[in-house]
RNA sequence: GGAGAGAUGGCUGAGUGGUCGAAAGCGAUCGCCUGCUAAGCGAUUGUACGCCGUAAAGGUGUACCGCGGGUUCAAAUCCCGCUCUCUCCGCCA
């Protein structure tokens, strides 16, 4: 969330930066309540203080066996009038924080104004796309000749965007994710975490999914648990409510974990494959980082993601989402996007943010300056590396031969005991 | 799922209605002393929000003793509900 004061203060900037997000917003109402709940709480204070100055006299003239009921009775108006001021109070908090839950994050200064996904400037492209003697297939139909996607069953199931893997397509997504996390434990100095796949709502809070974005979770029915869209969610809640040292600054964390999205909204966009499914597998990085650090960090955990492309040798390139495609936490997000020969597209495999302060102010993420001995939000980061149904994807798209087989990358045979082809049916 | 115990400041731990933002100890920071180290002595040692201050410094008020309600002129302290932790039993990977 943004800073309450800071919004007072930088109003018309804030609206000018929702509007370049493509949102219109009406700063008044939100002016009023913070007015009126100042005005409230002077007065509201004013009246404590001179209770808490009475009672204490109270308490002698009491001691003393002195009369003390004139007082006790003015203090009882006094109390009323504090309960019925709290009350109200407690109310337009209640407004004004639903009002700034729901405020997005402001754009980073760098971040180019645009109004759809096609105004987002390409960074970088890398690698030669892949020359075909035939036509390249879609992964989907990859996947079925080769009987190592079964989309029907993982239909009959569950239902609708779920899938089964077999053989060897089981063991590809299974070595692409051990393939990740090791490359970024070992090579890029990653801490691994292993978090919990449903949590409460006051993590999905801290990290914005929620008030906002209800619709799009799986909530469990018998306590009030969610399934993790991301294990951005648990990871980034670690630290929630605590104040961490400068020196431990940056963490650097990365996590496996399933993700489950109700993908409300989607309905009719990339019904084939494995492109979006309610449930898939996903590696993420997440990082705390000094606020002075995070835009260089945020360099690193998109370089970070991207190096699993080249390992894999899968052409890419990376794009820097403008205003109106920028998530609802983030400051500013790089999107690397794999080139699928089969659908002749680039298409996402990894989502590498800045949140800033706007989590760690949510989620009381803070840490205390050596310097000046003061308290700070830090800033909060996070990045696919990658999502590994899109990277089996890839791989399946990118490393396809003419009879039908699939070579394995060299950087993935050491996961799959040394296999290095998905052979052909027949 | 059943029974019991507990939750206080960075940590340990006292505190059963007013003099408690909270004893004491530890830790930490600063200073003094000591020709190194240790010991010793003194001081300081939370956060949030509001107001004053151009700002920083600072001052001031309020709140916070797991969370939420209630009683009372007054609640860490009394009452009710909840959450979490620990122990035992049951169940289970």
């Amino acid at each position: 969330m943004l800073d309450i004061k800071f919004i007072r203060q930088n109003t018309e900037l804030v609206r000018r930066k929702m509007l370049e997000r493509g949102q219109e917003m009406d700063m008044s109402p939100f002016l009023n309540l913070d007015t009126r709940r100042r005005d409230i709480l002077q007065e509201v204070e004013g009246l404590r203080s001179d209770r808490n100055t009475v009672s204490k006299d109270i308490g002698e003239k009491k001691k003393k066996k002195e009369d003390a009921s004139e007082q006790i009775a003015r203090m009882g108006e006094v109390s009323a009038r504090i309960k019925s001021l709290d009350d109200e109070l407690k109310k337009v908090e209640e407004d004004l924080n639903a009002m700034v839950m729901v405020i997005p994050n402001l754009p980073h200064d760098s971040v180019v104004y645009g109004t759809s996904s096609e105004d987002n400037p390409v960074i970088r492209v890398w690698g030669e796309k892949p020359q075909f003697s035939f036509a390249p297939k879609p992964h989907w139909d990859i996947g079925e000749d080769l009987k190592i996607l079964d989309f029907e069953r993982g239909a009959k199931i569950t239902g609708a965007r779920f899938t089964v893997y077999m053989g060897l397509g089981a063991m590809l997504e299974r070595a692409i994710i051990n393939f990740m996390l090791d490359l970024h434990i070992f090579d890029h100095g990653y801490t691994e975490v292993l978090a919990p796949f449903m949590v409460n709502r006051e993590s999905m809070t801290a990290t914005g999914q929620l008030p906002k974005f209800e619709a799009d979770l799986f909530r469990v029915d018998q306590v009030d648990y969610f399934l993790i869209p991301t294990a951005e969610v648990p990871v980034t809640n670690i630290h929630r409510d605590e104040i961490l040292s400068e020196k431990e600054l940056p963490i650097h964390y990365v996590s496996y974990s399933p993700c489950f999205r109700a993908e409300a909204g989607s309905y009719g966009k990339d019904t084939r494959g494995l492109i979006r499914q309610h449930q898939f597998n996903k590696v993420e990085m997440v990082k705390f980082s000094r606020p002075e650090t995070s835009y260089d960090e945020l360099e690193k955990l998109t370089a970070n993601a991207e190096d699993v492309l080249q390992r894999l040798n899968i052409p890419y390139r990376t794009v820097s989402l403008c205003t109106a495609d920028l998530g609802f936490s983030s400051a500013k997000t790089y999107d690397v996007e794999a080139w699928l020969p089969g659908q002749d597209a680039y298409r996402e495999i990894s989502s590498c943010s800045n949140f800033e302060d706007f989590q760690s102010r949510r989620a009381a993420i803070r840490f205390r300056r050596e310097d000046t001995g003061k308290l700070d939000f830090v800033h909060t980061l996070n990045g696919s590396g990658l999502a590994a149904g899109r990277t089996v994807v890839a791989v399946l798209e990118n490393y396809q031969q003419a009879d039908g087989s699939v070579v394995i990358p060299e950087a993935l045979r050491p996961y799959m005991k040394g296999i290095d082809r998905i052979p052909a049916i027949g």
